[in-house]
DNA sequence: CATCTAATCTATACAGTAAAGTATGTAAAA
DNA sequence: TTTTACATACTTTACTGTATAGATTAGATG
């Protein structure tokens, strides 16, 4: 691997006006421009690259962001993590990976990252207790790192960017009430998971905007499950008073949904309307289109990281100071919901 | 950040003893075990973690792996690049990132490889050109940096690790034959794509390995697009001659294809039979569940990595023996595949 | 002859490691 | 008794590739 030193040899100069000259500082320094163009014409020849650690080692700074993500099989997951390293196009900054699954594996990465000296790090898709991540929080700020979450509760103080759950629920809604639906309910997904929860809230306060009241046992768990899942649709559907319309905390819970209803004889959306989150493939090509709550994780990505080096950027005073955003859903219109029934015409079927 | 003199100048001490304390090389260095002890004591107590740039600096050795990545957002991208992070635990490499789209993004996260020092590259999905791949093989040579592909022409001389898409074609061919389909046609993706070739050629293959042969325009092209899909089914369905079983290159191609076919009132498995490839969530919840042939992503990332391990770890005399492995396909049969019609009951009924 | 400027070089630092060196004590060999 | 050898428990020096402050040289100018 070719060196300073190699060029400044070849040169008969000093590796000191190499450097200048490949770091554009040589007029500054005084150095011809005859110098400096043969300097970069041998630089080019030899196919030189400048030693980024070497770099890191001599200015006490890394360039280096350690993103440690869940999810990646899921289409979400590797958005967000596509996202994240569309944020660092162009920048200095390149990204260490490390994918995690549980508690002892995020602690693991960290250490990794610590060791390799990251100037911060993104938690993508990982979803930690609170408990935990105040730990790792302490420990990160031991060690002056920053980090940046999204999918996380929204209490802590590091640097957070999230998809807008909350209103998403509230886009999904109030779609449904203009519709017509006065008996809407919600299939949760895993408990511990944020997103879940924030769907749920917003669900909750949405039915108050539209002056909606919730039904009994309208407030379903599916826990990100497909057998979950389709008991809960059974026990919703084997209510006396069955809602109208469903609100799934994510796009593949619906899409389970969709199956189950038909496969009880209902007709959906003219029986039940149902909504996802998240707008995946498998939405788009189920039957109906499911309509969702599309949420920006590219973006999420791409911000988080921007806001991350934004930060690193920022004078000393500034760094540590937690900020928070937050990135508008939107609601997808597709198949999957339209007018609520008619009291009468409404009759459970079995399925042919 | 602490530093290795932090814990000597604690201790009264020298780097070198801490170091070699700390790197468990303190034996033959005739370091007393009461100096050991101390200083594993007090590396803890401090926090230390040793800077891996330095290190490498040192040694000469990067310990890091690039992985430029394409099809992020697609479940199988991540996937592959999940696999790829699980090859990498508990070694003491780790792994920086760059998601690629272009030719011009290939070269540019090539470019800053080189300039972190990576010992090797993983190009994971990426699908150059033949041009492309024997510029950046011959770039990289003058580097000695290896490389490892997926997905990739099978002719060049480099690392490869890839599924076994002609088996796998074998294995839905195969499957279809024996349940009595003698007309058979197939839907490609991207021309480019190399997965897609390999799906063709073992499309093709299996037709004559079965006794079959191919129907006229029994090949279409679908482009991994859902229009050219629904085109294509159109095609084949309208021809006088129309194919009982349909395999397509992937399963999203699979389920446009179903939803068209049932469009245009055909019933998916009794009128026609459809093979996916890949195996993703949309497919298990199509109606009816995809029978597809799925390939071990996860696994091809994981190889991969460890391929490339056992690469740099090698003597220099074998280190840039080229080397591929294919990892079996395996047919997950669901509801989207059965006996064809007898010719007399199959008819084209028009949608409801 | 002193001063100035242009062009370049020297020395040092970054955090770690490898190899060679050092001070001290002990024990066997000459 | 002196020399040699060796073990113990370390330290010093040198080196990795780069950046930066400060020194140096050569030639021109006053």
């Amino acid at each position: 691997m070719i060196k300073l030193v190699d060029i400044a040899e070849q040169l008969g100069l000093s590796r000191v006006t190499v450097s200048a000259v490949l770091n554009d500082r040589y007029k500054s320094l005084g150095i011809s421009e005859a110098t400096a163009k043969r300097v970069i014409k041998t630089a080019a020849d030899m196919g030189y690259r400048r030693n980024e650690m070497a770099m890191s080692m001599k200015t006490g700074k890394s360039f280096l962001i350690g993103c440690m993500t869940g999810a990646l099989g899921l289409e979400w997951g590797g958005r967000t993590l596509e996202g994240a390293l569309l944020g660092l196009r162009d920048s200095v900054y390149s990204m260490k990976v490390e994918s995690v699954h549980s508690e002892a594996e995020n602690n693991s990465a960290i250490q990794r990252f610590i060791g390799a000296r990251v100037s911060s790090i993104f938690a993508c898709n990982v979803n930690p207790t609170l408990e935990e991540a105040a730990r790792i929080k302490e420990q990160l700020s031991r060690y002056k790192i920053l980090m940046v979450c999204n999918n996380c509760r929204q209490d802590l103080s590091h640097l957070q960017v999230d998809p807008d759950n909350f209103g998403g629920s509230l886009l999904a809604v109030r779609h449904l009430a203009e519709l017509g639906h006065k008996h809407i309910a919600f299939i949760s997904g895993d408990g511990r998971s944020n997103a879940s929860l924030m769907r749920k809230e917003g669900f909750l306060g949405a039915l108050g905007d539209c002056g909606l009241s919730l039904g009994p046992n309208f407030l379903e768990r599916g826990n990100w499950d497909y057998t979950e899942t389709e008991e809960a649709i059974e026990r919703l559907m084997s209510s006396k008073k069955a809602p109208t319309a469903i609100l799934c905390a994510n796009d593949e819970m619906a899409v389970v949904a969709i199956r189950r209803l038909q496969h009880l004889g209902y007709s959906v959306p003219n029986d039940v309307s149902i909504i996802g989150f998240t707008n995946e493939r498998l939405g788009q090509l189920a039957n109906p289109a499911l309509t969702t709550v599309a949420q920006p994780e590219v973006e999420i990505g791409k911000v988080a990281i921007q806001l991350l080096i934004e930060k690193i950027e920022a004078p000393e005073s500034e760094k540590m100071v937690p900020e928070s955003r937050v990135l508008p859903s939107t609601l997808i219109v597709r198949e999957s919901t339209s007018r609520p029934p008619k009291a009468s015409t409404r009759s459970r079927k079995r399925a042919s």
